[in-house]
DNA sequence: ATTGCAATTGCGAATCATTTGCAATAACAT
DNA sequence: ATGTTATTGCAAATGATTCGCAATTGCAAT
C-alpha cells in the first residue's frame, strides 16, 4: 500500500467515506504551507474541481475539527483572520504585524509552562490554548513610529 | 466637578458628544465586573431605556475600541464567547471550563516574557496579545474522565 | 459486477451577528 | 435661541456559516 496522506487514512479509520471533493479538501490542508481559512480552502479547491461547493469544505473542517485532525486557529487580535491548521505542526504561536501583515512563527515553551503552572496550582485540565499577537515587525517599526510622532 | 467616570470624560476630552444612549452604555461598561459581550450590553441597556437600538450599541462599542478605551477579547478557543473589557483592568488572561462553563482568571508574567523575548530577538513591537485557554476545572477534571474512559 | 442503503453532496434558503444608508433627532458651540 | 453636524433608530444589506432536502455516490454485502 501506498503511504496515504494521514488525514485521508483518518478519516477512513473513523468510518468516513472517502470522495473526491473530501480527498481534494484534505490533499490541499495536507500539503500546504500556508494558513488558509474555509474561503481560501474553497478557493483553491475549486480550481481543481469546479463543481464543488463552499457547504462541503465547511462540513469537512467541522468534521476534522472534531476529530482534532485539525485545530482553527487566529491570526489577529479580533480574530478577524481565521485559519485551519494540522495539530501535527508542533508548539508555536504567530505574530502578525500590523504593517506589512506577514506572520511570523513564534516558538516558545513559556505558555505551557503557564499551562502547567496553573494546572499544578488550580488542579485544572487543559485542552486548548489560543495564543495570537499583534504588532509591529522590526522593518515596520520605524515606519510606524514616523507616523505617529 | 465631580469626578466623571472615565470613559466618559475621555470620550467627551475625544470631541464626541454625550448622549444618553452612550452614558448608559458607559456606565454599564464602567461598572459591570462581569465579562459583556454586545449583545449582553444591549440587553442591558435596553431595560433601561427601552427604545435603544442595538446599532447604537455595536457604533459605540466600535468608538472605545478604536480609542483603545476597551478591548475585544474572547473566551473560548473557537471565539464564540466574545466580550469587552476596560483596559485598565492589568495583565490577565481567562481559562474557560469546558464542564461548568466557569470563567477562572491566569495571572502570570510570562506571556509578557515571551513578548520581551521575541522583541529581543528580531526588533517587533507587540501592541497586542490575545491568549484564551480552555480546559477542565479541577471540579470537572474528574467528571470529564469518567465520561471519556 | 450488481445492488441497496446510508453517508455525502449541491443547491438555495435560513440564520446570526454585525454594519450601513438615510432621514429624523438632538448635542453643543455660537 | 439657532445652526451645524454628530448621533440615533430603523430597516435593509452584508458576510460568514449552517441547514433542509432531494439527488447522488461510496462502499459493503451479495
Amino acid at each position: 500500500m501506498e503511504a496515504k496522506n494521514s488525514l485521508e487514512s483518518q478519516l477512513k479509520a473513523a468510518g468516513r467515506r472517502m470522495t473526491p471533493q473530501r480527498r481534494l479538501i484534505l490533499s490541499i490542508l495536507d500539503e500546504t504551507g500556508d494558513h488558509l481559512d474555509a474561503e481560501e480552502v474553497y478557493r483553491r479547491a475549486k480550481k481543481l474541481n469546479s463543481k464543488l461547493n463552499i457547504a462541503t469544505v465547511y462540513r469537512t473542517l467541522g468534521i476534522l475539527k472534531e476529530m482534532d485532525l485539525i485545530e482553527q486557529r487566529y491570526f489577529a487580535r479580533d480574530h478577524s483572520v481565521e485559519y485551519y491548521e494540522s495539530v501535527n505542526k508542533g508548539e508555536h504561536y504567530h505574530f502578525t504585524c500590523l504593517g506589512c501583515r506577514k506572520i511570523i512563527e513564534v516558538e516558545t515553551p513559556k505558555i505551557v509552562q503557564v499551562q502547567k503552572e496553573f494546572s499544578a496550582l488550580t488542579g485544572a485540565k487543559f485542552t486548548h490554548a489560543c495564543v495570537c499577537f499583534e504588532g509591529y515587525c522590526a522593518n515596520c517599526v520605524n515606519d510606524e513610529e514616523n507616523l505617529t510622532l
